[in-house]
DNA sequence: CCTAGATCGTCAGTATACTGTCAATCAACA
DNA sequence: TGTTGATTGACAGTATACTGACGATCTAGG
């Protein structure tokens, strides 16, 4: 068999290309989501940082960011305009001066409560044009190649972080 | 049957939710891209967009943005790294004084000639972990949910519109 | 010809993302 | 105890992305 000629270079190969299709159904994503929740002046990073510390309260930053996989750096600024819009505060830990814990406030619970069926139409809608058997075989295929690729991205999912504070409760 | 109960305000929902995944992989997605292509200086866009302009020499800022779909605020500003680069160069127009017209200098094609295999390299390491026919309905279903949503997207795909400085002949 | 509307590039403003660095602080060990 | 090394939050710098607006320019219609 003689070796694989060279790719062509032009754009037609870009647009069968892993790498274009992640990113472009990323921003079709995000936009959906922008659309289902407009009324509520929430991200699609707010939203799970928000979630994720009304799953683990007096979460810290560091671990907060390994929870949801975002960037420590970036996740500084999300955390200071959630805090602004008053949906969290940060309280000194009594044990560690260089840690402030997290903790919903009682605004953040209810915007919560409230946006969490615009998400859920935000995140139907982006498998909509899918057939569901499609849906399924799809997400369970992200689910995997998401899994194995964890350690590839700069800031891996650490889900299990979020339960160091509370005393290494295996 | 009894009417659905709400979902849980959990993060371990937001980890199986779409728009998470999408927003995951395409993190790990450009970290393998700018790993394996680290000695270029290029980064996923840039490397579209010179892609596209060797594609469809002498074409418009606005109609790349159509042609990559990538916003057209955002694109300006690629251009002028890659023009800092001396990767392309703009001429004006002769019949349209707002235009630009955008190509490659010999440089952008001898580094998108070098970088081919780098990227050939990130693309395949971004599905390796899948089986081979699992990557094969990956790509094929992303194909065409990327497809079915493009009017979604704030910038729809239209790579169609690259030709119409050409004399609109279809 | 001249005006109304569309298009082009650009800019300001906001929000992720990542790299690298820094001071303050804490933990571990000699 | 004293110092080394790790951790935490913060910051500067770069690069997507999107919204909305703007002047310059072109096109179509009257």
């Amino acid at each position: 068999m003689p070796s694989k000629p060279a790719p062509p270079i032009t754009i037609d190969a870009v647009y069968a290309a892993p790498g274009y299709l992640f990113r472009r159904m990323q921003q079709i994503a995000v936009s959906i989501f922008m659309e289902e929740c407009k009324a509520f002046d929430l991200t699609p990073v707010q939203y799970a940082a928000l979630i994720a510390i009304h799953t683990h309260p007096g979460i810290d930053a560091t671990r907060l960011s390994a929870v949801i996989a975002f960037d420590r750096s970036t996740l500084g600024s999300v955390i200071e305009r959630l805090q602004a819009k008053d949906y969290i505060e940060r309280k000194p830990a009594p044990e560690d001066k260089r840690i402030k814990l997290l903790y919903l406030t009682k605004s953040g619970a209810a915007i919560l409560r409230e946006i969490i069926p615009a998400v859920e139409r935000a995140q139907a809608r982006m498998l909509e044009p899918l057939k569901p058997a499609d849906r399924k075989a799809l997400m369970g295929l992200l689910v995997q190649l998401v899994d194995l690729n964890n350690e590839a991205s700069r800031v891996p999912l650490r889900a299990e972080d979020a339960l160091e504070h509370l005393g290494k409760g295996g």
